[in-house]
DNA sequence: GCCGTTTTCGGCCCGACTGTTTTCAGTCG
């Protein structure tokens, strides 16, 4: 799995360099759309290449399989090494000024000889662009600001923040009689981990008016700019929403074309455009212009012979084939969890009690729990020493009779020591009916003995469910170097579950390894990771990364009911059988 | 550079907007 990225990555500069020579555009796209296909194949490339069936991949021809197939033997593409030479990679950056394309960033380049955006910046402040062909003026103080901006970015919105705010804004507007249809749209709709901007779509007759209305909302501090149909404002946090009013009969062909993904746009374009129709905004339209379909989106895909497609898969990674031959997934639904397996309380680094934990979770309708307080050797998050342990197990038990029927059970986020053993020894491993085994130390091992080290945590029996399996924070901490695509395996092999982590920051596994996971027949379990109450909350982050993941309720482990759960806990480890008839718990 | 019940050339997603032009190219979403 790990070249397909290389290889994926290798296209995408190509493209980005010919983008800078002002090349063909319908060559530089046949290079992006092979970098996407080849991210989405769940076969390894070299395997592919081996077989010789590189030119069998979608978007693949013969002159880019030989290219894959010289890069995968020599670890270099010469034709790439000589683009490199012609025009230096950093100036792709120039790309991302709002305001520069392909064509203006060749004019930068091959005129002024800019590679950077602090270069672009100083030249802009110099007035030396306004008199280069396709430029003036008004294009130059623009980029001025777009690059000044641009040094200073903020960057992507975690999803876990844009989300909550976009509600918010929705909750408020809703009510306006003038709004007959609201919804977020983009990046935001399909639940991406990270969001460019929040965009909200709102289908009226009376777009006047909601720009108005827009405008007075409480949460409002700046109107950024505002036009008769459209409308940014900056929010009192500091968050930019921008709003677009369309027409009601228009709002299905409205809402698919400003939800995305691009890809999945242009691909569904496609297909309008094999029957001789167009898709736009406004509606789905015949060779004549007659319009076919745009009121909701379940026409415009019935009408191209298609499912409706959740925005989660909106991505062009094959749901568009699965759509047309009736084979999309059943995607988990929030109201199929029955249980929160990850969730800190007090006793180690969560701010609530156990009883608070347990009522809320008995509030949003679980039918069972599992807590996973950090072990002993976490000092900084108060792990657990055994004694602890010990009296947690009475604690809970004690728990159990007070809540009962609804199901506590003792578990445990145990660290995964360099060496690969656990945190505990055996007999308190044993006490646990759950154990969540981690990552949380000595983070950048060498590959081969981060890959030991999480093999060894999964063989050992008392293992149930592996933790945020790649140690990722988003933004800035990459995942650590261990080989993945074999740790799925053997969590398959052992019927251990790979964690989808929801805490916003986490998304861990994301959406595409999650996919591979469950390719593989490996477990899932979506949980909080709550460090408090509220944090409970975070499921819908994991069950949105299952869901862009094709996770369907059977891989889930948490939508089980709890006499399925219990037999699985009992699978490796018998003393759990025994302890669940002796507390006279039935399923 | 890819692709083909409009197959080996001539297409390749669509429409709006802006600013630079003198009829339209470039960019964006």
């Amino acid at each position: 799995m790990r070249r397909n990225e290389d290889v994926a990555l290798l296209f995408d500069h190509i493209a980005e360099l010919l983008t800078l020579k002002n090349e063909n555009p319908f060559r530089i796209r046949a290079y992006q759309i092979a970098a996407q296909k080849i991210r989405a194949l769940s076969d390894d490339i070299e395997e592919i290449a081996r077989q010789g069936r590189l030119d069998a991949i979608p978007g693949v021809g013969k002159a880019l399989a030989a290219k894959i197939q010289e890069y995968l033997e020599t670890g270099r593409l010469q034709y790439y090494e000589k683009l490199k030479q012609e025009v230096p990679i950093t100036a792709a950056d120039l790309l991302e000024v709002p305001g520069i394309g392909p064509a203006r960033a060749h004019v930068l380049y091959q005129s002024l000889g800019i590679t950077t955006i602090a270069e672009l910046l100083e030249a802009a402040r110099e007035h030396k662009l306004r008199d280069l062909p396709g430029f003036g003026p008004k294009v130059e103080e623009r980029i001025a600001r777009e690059a000044g901006r641009l040094v200073q970015r903020t960057r992507r919105l975690l999803l876990g923040v844009a989300l909550p705010h976009a509600e918010e804004v929705i909750s408020l507007l809703q009510p306006h009689p003038a709004v007959e249809a609201i919804a977020p749209a983009g990046s935001l709709r399909r639940m991406k981990e990270t969001i460019g901007d929040i965009d909200i779509l709102v289908a009226s007759r009376q777009p006047d008016v909601i720009v108005e209305a827009f405008a007075n909302l409480s949460v409002v501090k700046e109107v950024l700019a505002t036009g008769s149909t459209r409308s940014s404002i900056l929010t009192r946090d500091g968050l930019q929403v921008d709003l677009r009013i369309v027409a009601p009969d228009e709002w299905g062909s409205a809402l698919l074309y400003f939800t995305g993904s691009k890809e999945h746009n242009i691909a569904l374009r496609g297909l309008a455009q094999d029957q001789g129709w167009k898709l736009s905004e406004y509606g789905l339209f015949d060779r004549e212009g007659r319009r076919l379909a745009g009121r909701t989106e379940e026409e415009i895909y019935h009408a191209l012979g298609l499912d409706w497609i959740p925005p989660e898969l909106r991505e062009d990674r094959g749901e568009l084939e699965a759509a047309r031959e009736r084979r999309l997934p059943q995607l988990v639904e929030l109201d199929e969890i029955r249980a929160d397996l990850h969730v800190h309380s007090d006793w180690s680094d969560g701010h609530d009690s156990p009883q608070r934990i347990v009522e809320a979770a008995v509030t949003r309708g679980y039918e069972y729990i599992a807590f996973a307080d950090h072990s002993q050797s976490l000092t900084v998050a108060r792990g657990l020493s055994p004694q602890q342990v010990r009296e947690q197990h009475r604690l809970i038990a004690h728990l159990n009779e007070r809540y009962a029927p609804f199901r506590i059970l003792h578990g445990a986020e145990v660290n995964i020591l360099p060496d690969g053993t656990l945190d505990y020894p055996d007999e308190i491993l044993e006490l646990f009916d759950l154990v969540i085994v981690s990552v949380h130390s000595a983070l950048d091992l060498p590959r081969d003995r981060m890959t030991a080290r999480l093999l060894r945590a999964i063989r050992h029996p008392a293992a149930d469910i592996l933790g945020h399996p790649t140690g990722r924070l988003l933004p800035n901490r990459p995942p650590y170097d261990v080989d993945l695509e074999q740790i799925l395996r053997a969590a398959a092999d052992y019927r251990v579950a790979v964690e989808i982590n929801g805490q916003p920051d986490r998304l861990d596994l994301d959406d595409v390894w999650s996919r591979r996971a469950i390719e593989l027949g490996a477990l899932v379990s979506t949980n909080s990771d709550a460090h408090a109450v509220r944090q409970l909350e975070h499921m819908r982050y994991a069950i949105a990364t299952a869901r862009r993941g094709w996770v369907e309720a059977r891989h889930v482990v948490n939508t089980w009911p709890l006499g399925t759960m219990l037999e699985w806990l009992e699978r490796r480890l018998p003393a759990r059988r025994y302890r669940r008839s002796s507390q006279g718990i039935r399923n």
